[in-house]
Order: C-alpha cells, then structure tokens, then sequence
DNA sequence: GCCCATTGCGCAATGG
DNA sequence: CCCATTGCGCAATGGG
C-alpha cells in the first residue's frame, strides 16, 4: 500500500484517485543514480556469505507524512525538506537525489544493510536453537518417564513382597486362628 | 551492491563512476508511477494489520544478467530485452519502464505482497508456538522430576520398613534360637 | 547525535 | 500460472 507517487506523468489507466490522506511532501523527480561502487568501509569483510546480487535495484523514496511529521532526518538522506510545517511546494526535489547519491548515505545504507544481514542470521540461528531445545526436551522427557515407569513397578513389586510376606505371617504364627479377629493381615491397603 | 542506474539527468556530484560490472540492461527513464490505487482484488481484504504505511516507495528495477539467460520472464514485467545474446544496446529501456506500471504486473506484485505478509507471519507464529512449546515441555518435565523424586522417597520408605520388620521378625520370632540355624529371617535382601 | 539492532515492507528469484 | 518461501535492500524505530 504504501505506493505513491505524485508525479506520475502517464499510465493512469483505469483507477489511481489520487486519493493520498497524506497529501504533503512528495518525491518527483526520478534519476537513476547508484552505480556506486561502496567503498565498504567499516568493517570491510564483504562476507558475500549468500551473495545473490541477482538484481540490480533501485529505490526512489519519497518521504511522504514522515517528513510531515518534521521528525529528524534518520537514516534518510537528510531531508532538508519539512521547513516546519507541511507539504512543501511539489517542485525540485532533486534534491533528495543527492543525498541519496551523497557517499555518507551509501555508507550508512552499507552498515545497515550488514547489520540487517547480521541481524536476520542471528534471528533465524535462534530459531533453529529454540527447535533444538524442543528435541532435547522431548528425549529428556521420555527418559523421565520411563524412569517413572520403572520406579512404579520396583515399587508395586515392593509392595507385593510386602504383602505376601504379611500372609505369611498371617499363616504361620496364627493359624489357628480363623474367624478374623486376627488383629494383622486384614485387608491390605493395597494404596 | 546491485544498484546502478543509467540515465541519471543531473545531479552526478561526486563520485558515480559508472562502473557497471553487468553493461547489460538497465533501466534508463524514472517516472514515479506508483500512486496505485492498487485494485486490492484477489481478496480484497486488505487486512492491515501492521499497517505503517511510513513509505511510498517507487522502485526501478533493472533485470542485467537474468535476462541475459534468456529465461523467462517470471515475476519480472515481462523482459522483452535479451535477444538472446547478452548485453543489449544501452538505449531505450522506458520499455521496462511500462512494464513496471503495466496493470498485470502490479496485480502480480500486489498479490505476492500479500502472499508475503501471510507467509511472514505464518513463520513468526510458528516461531512462537515453538518457544511455547519449550515452555510446556520445560514444565512436563519439572512435573516429572518433581514425580520421581516422589517415587523414590516412597521405595525408600518402603524398603526401610521391610528391614525393620526382618529385623523384628529375626528378633521376636526366634530369640531362644541364636546359633542361626533358622532357615527364615535370615538376611532380608537389600536390594 | 551517532551507531548498531530489530522490524515491517516491497521486490524478485525460486520452489512446489 | 498461482501461491509460498526466501534473500535482500530500504527506512523507521528502539536502545546504548
């Protein structure tokens, strides 16, 4: 959506209202510019890790309600435009060509660009880690259970020895004695 | 990296050295174009939901080594340059230039915008669910630790009684009987 | 104020 | 041909 531009000397075809909510300041002229060869300055690694460089790309940007807003320049190519209010006259705007073709720009956009790269890459290895940790849960996890698992029997047959040995006893040095009154090996609490 | 541009009509300042590793295509005119209404067919829905609409931006876009493999013209408006051969006459390009405010073509990239977006955040919820995910096994597993340490108090328990009670046993079932010749209540097994 | 990091977004290439 | 995914560059923004 964010697509507008003012001077769009052809192709109207069927729609384009011109609607813009933000009718101020807008970029016109359009000159091809780049072709810069990046000093890559800074760190100069130039890692190229995934290079694709498949396309040559340029952008024209305009800085519509941003500049309106008369916020700092940022990272854009310092715009001198937004005097203070809003909607500057639509005409040279050139200008912000240059900076764009100013070396100090092309600098920032480079830092930025590996930044970004540095940033994606970070981002995408904590994802895989975070699956990591997902498969190592799970494992840690069964191992848990089977554990469980064999506590629980190693204790029912405790309880059983128990039991049994109850009886005996029951048996053995009580057998005489029938009718139930026997004070021990009534019903077990089996728990 | 990929940025060059050709026809740049003022404004060389500095630098721009025209470099050009690909000499080939390369888009010339600029014309905003853009100011799209964009047609939002397809679905329609036009949910923006993380709407910033911050920019208008108008890219130019030259296609150098791609159409020189004569491939087809994919997403790309349609790449009627590239004979065949490679690296055609630097003349007339404002061809792509129609091609980039060609109806079809902005009817492309709009919906591959938006297959974009939902793709996007597709991969964040996914990346969500996950953390979730580590969060709740994190948890089970606690649940299960905190069950085997249970376990094993109670079998330790357990066991503890069986002693005392052979220890009882070998004390009030036999106590004239000491040279050890009684099969019963002998050592009660540890294990 | 500058710098880096992160994030949303659009473009194009590519895979299915 | 369409959609999904992915790499990439730009700009806005947040934090130091």
């Amino acid at each position: 959506m964010g697509n507008q531009g003012a001077g769009d000397q052809s192709r109207v075809l069927s729609q384009a209202p011109e609607q813009s909510p933000v009718p101020s300041t807008r970029a016109e002229s359009c000159p091809q510019h780049q072709s810069r060869v990046l000093p890559m300055s800074r760190h100069q690694q130039q890692q190229k890790l995934s290079s694709s460089d498949h396309n040559g790309v340029s952008v024209i940007q305009s800085q519509p309600h941003s500049s309106s807003l008369q916020q700092v320049p940022k990272l854009v190519p310092a715009n001198p435009s937004a005097p203070g209010g809003k909607a500057l006259a639509p005409s040279k705007m050139k200008k912000s060509q240059a900076d764009k073709d100013s070396d100090e720009y092309r600098q920032r956009r480079e830092r930025n660009n590996l930044a970004v790269k540095k940033s994606r890459q970070r981002s995408k290895q904590k994802a895989m880690d975070t699956q990591q940790r997902v498969n190592e849960l799970k494992e840690e996890n069964e191992r848990l259970e089977a554990k469980i698992k064999l506590l629980s029997k190693e204790l029912s047959v405790l309880k059983d020895l128990f039991l049994e040995h109850a009886h005996n006893l029951a048996d053995n040095v009580q057998p005489p004695n029938v009718d139930g009154t026997s004070p021990a090996a009534g019903a077990p609490n089996t728990q």
